[in-house]
This record gives C-alpha cells, sequence and structure tokens, in this order.
DNA sequence: CGCACAATGGACTGATGGGTCCACTGTAGT
DNA sequence: ACTACAGTGGACCCATCAGTCCATTGTGCG
C-alpha cells in the first residue's frame, strides 16, 4: 500500500478496480478470472500483481470497498436527509430502482462469500457499510422526532435497524427470485409502520 | 434420475448429500472440493459420478433441496401454526435459534450464488421455499384475522411478504456481521406492528 | 542527459480439481 | 448357482487459472 503511484500508475489500477467490478457483476465471482479482467481492463498480468501484490484477494477487497461505496453513494442526496415523508418516499423510489436496475446480480454478497469469513478486512467493509446506512436511517427519523412527525420516545435504533433489515431483505429475495415485489413491499410496509407511530403512540 | 437405486444405493446417495451439505457448510462453497465431500462421507469419485452423472453442479442442486426443506423443518411445528399471538412468538423464538446456531454460514445463499441464474432448476428451489414460507405466514396472518385478532382488511400477502422479507435481512445481516441483533429487531418490530395494525385500524 | 525505478508485456510454471475409464466386487432375481 | 447389473475403487487425463520471472519500455527528477 505504501508503494508510490504515479499519476499513470494511479489512473492504472482505479482502470483495473472499476473494470474487475464490471467483470464480476457480469460473469458472477465463480466465473470471472485474472483472465477476463485482464482483457476488459486491457492490462497484462504483471501489472494486476503489481498493484496487488497479494494476489486475486486484495484485488477483489479492493473491488469489495469500491462496490461499498458506491451502494451508499447510489442513495444520495435523499439517504443523508431524510428530514420529511416526501424525502423518504424519495429515498424509497432510489432504493427500489436501483437495486432493480442491478436485477439479480449481488457484487457485495457474492465478494464476500468468496473471501468472507476468511480474511478479517472483507467483514469489516461491510459491516461498515451497513453500519453508515443505518445511522442515516436513525438520523432520518430523528429528525422526523425534530419536526413534530414522531413521537420522542420511539426506539429510534431498532426502527432504523428493521428498516435496514426490510431493505436488505427484499434485495436478497430480489437476488434469489428476480422480483422486486418484497423490495416493495417491505420498504412500504416499514415507512407505512413508521408514519403509523406517529399517529397512534406506543 | 429414472436409474434404479437399490437399498444400498439409495443409503449411499442421502449420505452423500448430507455429507456434502456438512462440508459446503464448513468450508464454504468456494473451498469444497469433490475430494473433500469424498473424504466426508467415504465415497470414490466413481460413486459421485455414478449418483450424480451430470457432475458436481446436479450434487449441489440435490443438496440446495435438502437444505431448502430443512430450513422448512426447522420451524415446525410453529410455521404451520401460527394461529395465536403465543405461536408466533415461539415461532420467532426458533427462528432466532436456529439462525443464531447457523452462525455465519448460509448454505443455501451460497449454494445457489454458485450455480444461481445459470441453471434453471436452482432459482426454482429458493422460489419454491420462500413461497411456502411466505404462504404459511399469510396463513397464520388469515388465522388471527378469523379469531378477531386482527381486521378483516388487513393487506394479508404484504403483511406476510414483508415479515418473510425481515427474516431474510436479518438473516442476510447476520451473515454479514456475525450478530443478530438485525434479525431480532426485526422479527420483533414486524410482529409488534402487526399487533398494533389490530389494535388501531388502517 | 542519465539514473533509478515505476510501468508494462507476456511467456512459463505448478497445482488444483472436475471429469473419464476400466477393472473388480456385491447383490437381487430367476 | 448363474447372470445381469448396481455398486465401488482408484488411477489417469486434461483444462483452467493463480501466481512467477525476466525483459523491455516509459517517466520523474536532479
Amino acid at each position: 500500500m505504501g508503494t508510490k503511484l504515479t499519476a499513470k500508475g494511479r489512473a492504472t489500477r482505479s482502470r483495473i478496480v472499476e473494470g474487475a467490478a464490471e467483470v464480476l457483476r457480469e460473469r458472477g465471482i465463480a466465473a470471472a478470472t485474472l483472465d477476463d479482467i485482464m482483457a476488459r481492463t486491457s492490462t497484462s498480468k504483471s501489472q494486476l500483481f503489481h498493484y496487488f501484490p497479494t494476489g486475486k484477494d486484495e484485488l477483489l477487497l479492493a473491488v469489495a470497498r469500491f462496490e461499498a461505496d458506491q451502494v451508499l453513494e447510489d442513495q444520495q442526496p435523499y439517504l443523508g436527509r431524510l428530514d420529511s415523508w416526501e424525502a423518504w418516499e424519495q429515498w424509497r423510489d432510489v432504493v427500489i430502482e436501483r437495486y432493480e436496475k442491478q436485477g439479480d446480480t449481488c457484487p457485495l454478497g457474492s465478494l464476500f462469500l468468496q473471501i468472507g469469513r476468511s480474511t478479517p478486512g472483507a467483514r469489516a467493509i461491510v459491516t461498515g457499510m451497513l453500519h453508515r446506512w443505518q445511522e442515516s436511517l436513525a438520523a432520518g427519523v430523528r429528525a422526523l422526532q425534530a419536526a413534530g412527525e414522531l413521537p420522542a420516545d420511539l426506539d429510534v435504533e431498532t426502527r432504523a435497524a428493521s428498516l435496514l433489515a426490510a431493505v436488505q431483505g427484499g434485495v436478497s429475495i430480489l437476488l434469489s427470485t428476480g422480483r422486486s415485489a418484497h423490495l416493495r413491499a417491505a420498504v412500504d410496509q416499514g415507512i407505512a409502520d413508521l408514519r403509523r407511530a406517529g399517529q397512534a403512540p406506543g
């Protein structure tokens, strides 16, 4: 990591990561080979090992980082500003659209299944992303509390956690079945129940 | 499939499937090899290809079927009789216990990620299991309606779908992080919101 | 201009692992 | 008991693919 990279080097490195991400999405983690990545990114094997000396796992880890950042970025600006019911609905739309477009490829899921529990870094990436995601949702709930839309004694963390789980579950089922009905149902129901919590205290 | 199997043959075949399931859970799908399975089940390569002529994918498919059945079986008898709030709570306990015990290994998820969209049969297995699961949940909600615990105009399918997504999401996060907090939060919240729907109509 | 080192090309290797083949043994049915 | 075929053992083959090595080209810098 401490290796010096020139401007050209940095460009090549990110070209590799982004190209690898594409290949992984298309071919799937199991089928994707270094040669596929070389072909896609117009690089040679020595370049791959120049930028990722440890080999494939290191590259996959870099791709995982890239994809994890992408997940949250794609939900902006709404995820960062959930301070009205309108914002929540718009966030909902973005999430559903994003995952419907993604279809049945799960870059992150398959990635960390491959390197998964074997390496410590992989789990940290996913955990960190989920944590930031949930924090944003929790901030949104708190914003609604501040706006008087939700009671102050609401269990914010549990709500945020179950909303996050709703999205994850919907995506998970989308990946399995190819249909987004569950994602829609889960997110809609989650927001609806949150809304109802503002009307009937409990 | 139409091949004749003697009692001995059937025994060997299921020994292979169950042993393979163990190996896949331990090693993970990516690392598990036919040799691992041979070692675990005390079989030879010719046996593997005798019972699964097409090769590895056919074996993995059989394991997927086995695991899918297991998932639903493990939730019985509660999942089949969700006609009171007590039954729902007991089902909740069983689900959480089951997945906490399973930990961060996801036999089904990884299995169909490997063969996934490539083969048509794989998706059918998961889809079928999810469908039966959701049907049981929907039946439970209807039972509560019949018992007067829930209003008759409740959208049963959406509730069932989002409950299923809640479980899936919780499990998915459990797999990623190793912590079951989200599973608990999502299922508890889901049941709590269902309960509240019985008090404040909407 | 020239040195040091980054960047690149691509042939080669070595091991892994799925799949094949044939020979041998057990067993069910007549 | 014999015969046909299921069941079993294990050596062998071969494609694939991650990883190595060295030679060559490009680039920043004093």
